[in-house]
DNA sequence: TCCCAGGTGTCGA
DNA sequence: TCGACACATGGG
């Protein structure tokens, strides 16, 4: 399997919030017992762990496949080839939701202090011990009370369970119903959380790398750039949406 | 000190 | 529908 793992897991991604690392190893607890990656000559990990691993790093994505589809142009083609072996990965949808509230008008380093101090022996707190503890430990600022609220609305019925049953356009309504979850994290929960390939998570950087790449420096909605997106890159906008935020952030591990 | 961060909700034109 | 602004906190 095509993976480069240091940049898999520290692009931005769900696991740079949630995954311990140490020299190259990555750590976690998966129903509390240790799960570490790491690669030697080739991928290697925890033996027990091995279809858990397969799905956490979507074993199934034949990124060459991909990359034929994805490498339209000059920038996609520079991007693609400066990060070749990074994946998408797969991870809890509710640790997704979670992580990428903390993300709003935040900065990664503390997105992953924030996530970390909710995370109680190797799992982030669920909804119901969101809803009901004093959360102001974690110094969340303004986005506790999204949390809060997403938390409630959760418990209150508002189902996570449906999504995986959903095509796109309907998860992204349902998502968006939830309070302090718009266009942007709906995108992240689902392209990491759920598995929507097609999703296409505008942020800042993102905006900047496709209106100056793709029209011309021209301001441009964010619902242009996504139709764009979905028109150039069809089903795979997810992956060419992570190889352009690393391509515009300039990430290096 | 100052600007900014993988944005969102709200309000007024 | 669109622009402006507040929102908490801390990294660089």
């Amino acid at each position: 399997m095509l993976i480069d793992l240091s940049l898999t897991m520290k692009s931005g991604q769900t696991p740079e919030f949630v995954w311990d690392e140490n020299n190259g190893r990555f750590s976690r607890l998966v129903g509390g017992k240790l799960c570490e990656i790491w690669h030697e000559n080739r991928l290697r990990f925890t033996p027990e762990f091995e279809s858990y691993v397969a799905d956490f790093l979507r074993a199934g994505d034949y990124l060459e496949k991909i990359y034929k589809k994805i490498n339209t142009d000059e920038v996609m083609g520079k991007a693609v080839k400066k990060y070749r072996g990074l994946r998408i990965t797969k991870n809890d949808p509710w640790e997704t939701t979670l992580s990428f509230i903390c993300s709003i008008n935040n900065n990664i380093k503390r997105i992953r202090k924030n996530v970390q101090s909710l995370m109680i022996n190797g799992k982030v707190m669920t909804p119901e011990e969101i809803l009901n503890a004093d959360i102001s430990f974690a110094r969340l600022g303004f986005r506790q009370k999204f949390l809060k609220k997403t938390a409630e609305m959760i418990i209150g019925g508002h189902s996570m369970e449906e999504i995986k049953t959903m095509k796109y356009d309907e998860a992204i309504e349902h998502l968006t119903k939830l309070h302090g979850i718009g266009d942007k994290v709906a995108n992240c929960v689902l392209l990491f959380g759920y598995g929507f390939l097609e999703s296409f998570p505008i942020d800042t950087w993102i905006r900047k790398m496709m209106t100056e790449n793709y029209f011309g420096g021209k301001k441009t909605s964010d619902e242009k750039i996504t139709d764009f997106a979905f028109d150039r890159w069809g089903k795979y906008a997810g992956y060419a949406n992570q190889y352009l935020f690393c391509y515009a952030r300039g990430v290096r591990v």
